[in-house]
DNA sequence: CGTTTTTGACCGGCGC
DNA sequence: GCGCCGGTCAAAAACG
């Protein structure tokens, strides 16, 4: 939501083209002829008019600056509106899935799988009933153990459980679950023993062209091919992390290092088109509850700790290409963004004719 | 030949 | 104790 009060999102178009817009007074042009040394008029005039350009482009700036706080509100306005659709449309499919599906023998199960599906829904929205469940059950030691949820849009055609992070995993085992009749493939990071960090990866129920990664744990090492996370495109709060999956769908995983998190939740949500980045974790919930593409604005400000992340470079730089990255692949920006470009140019090039 | 993947067997937790 | 189920092991196969 409050993009702008924490980066600066001023798009700085104060550029200067050598054709002279129709627009412009003719006061303007003869300025830029000054500018060309092709005109002699006073220095006044063209301090002037170097300042009536600079007020034009500084309101031109404004302007646009404006429309991206819009189009950032009305992202986010739309994004929390999904995210309570899929917390409502899981609560409902899982109870029903389960009444159907299940026999009675297995409720206490399903039960279960209900609750955790839950919890990751709802650490998407909202972090205060977690916080609660924390308190309430005495199921801490499971949520200590990180869990973080990636989804990666696949082509339904593809059968492959391979979600392409950067990092080297090895598959361990393969089991068709109750719940899913797409099998559930397991992996270990290859630095084990060393890294114990685990990956989970199936198919989503409700939709197959969605790959559903669990990694339990965090990596103690460095990221194994910086080559191709450098490549990659750059979702992540840091750049080490990523990775192209087989169809070109970015897949990115915490990045605990650099944030220090302990947050038992990540869910990043990469089944949008945007690649849009969804962080769930209470600590970077707090420090991007103002900035981050996702609107997790209503999240609370907990464990504050005085572990400000905004503060740091690498997050800064992560906020940036996030918007960057959200900003560019939004067809209503490029379109706005076309218009007022053409706006300046259009008139331009029909007088060049 | 070393590494990775596959896949059936096994283990442990949980509910009845 | 038994059965179910998710998770893991480990031998064999596949791969580079």
């Amino acid at each position: 939501m409050e993009f702008t009060s924490l980066v600066d999102t001023s798009l700085d178009l104060n550029f200067r083209p050598l054709r002279v817009p129709d627009g412009i007074p003719k006061q303007e042009v003869e300025s830029n002829f000054i500018g060309l040394g092709i005109d002699h008029t006073p220095v006044k005039d063209e301090a002037s008019d170097l300042l009536e350009e600079l007020n034009r482009v500084s309101a031109e700036n404004k302007k646009l600056t404006e429309m991206l706080t819009v189009m950032c509100q009305n992202y986010n306005a739309l994004r929390n509106q999904v995210t309570e659709y899929m917390n409502k449309h899981s609560t409902t499919t899982a109870t029903t899935t389960s009444a159907d599906d299940h026999s009675a023998g297995s409720k206490k199960r399903s039960k279960a799988e209900n609750n955790e599906i839950l919890k990751s829904v709802q650490g998407e929205s909202s972090s205060s009933d977690e916080d609660n469940s924390c308190t309430k059950k005495p199921r801490e030691e499971h949520i200590k153990t990180k869990t973080t949820r990636v989804y990666v849009r696949t082509e339904a055609s593809d059968t492959s459980l391979i979600v392409k992070d950067g990092y080297q995993w090895r598959k361990y085992g393969q089991k068709v679950t109750r719940d899913n009749p797409s099998p559930r493939a397991y992996f270990k990071c290859s630095f084990a023993p060393t890294c114990l960090v685990k990956k989970k990866v199936q198919r989503s129920v409700e939709d197959q062209s969605i790959l559903v990664a669990t990694y339990e744990g965090e990596h103690n090492h460095s990221h194994p091919s910086k080559t191709d996370a450098a490549n990659a495109v750059t979702t992540s709060p840091c750049n080490r992390l990523n990775g192209k999956s087989t169809l070109g769908v970015t897949a990115s995983v915490p990045c605990s290092n650099t944030l220090n998190s302990s947050g038992p939740n990540i869910i990043l949500d990469l089944t949008e088109p945007k690649n849009t980045l969804q962080i769930d974790e209470k600590k970077v919930a707090s420090s991007t509850s103002t900035s981050t593409a996702g609107g997790h604005n209503k999240r609370k400000s907990s464990l504050g700790g005085g572990d400000n992340h905004q503060n740091r470079p690498e997050f800064q730089h992560f906020l940036i290409e996030q918007m960057a990255s959200s900003l560019t692949k939004d067809p209503s920006f490029q379109a706005a963004l076309a218009a007022a470009i053409s706006g300046k140019f259009l008139p331009n090039n029909q007088t060049d004719k």
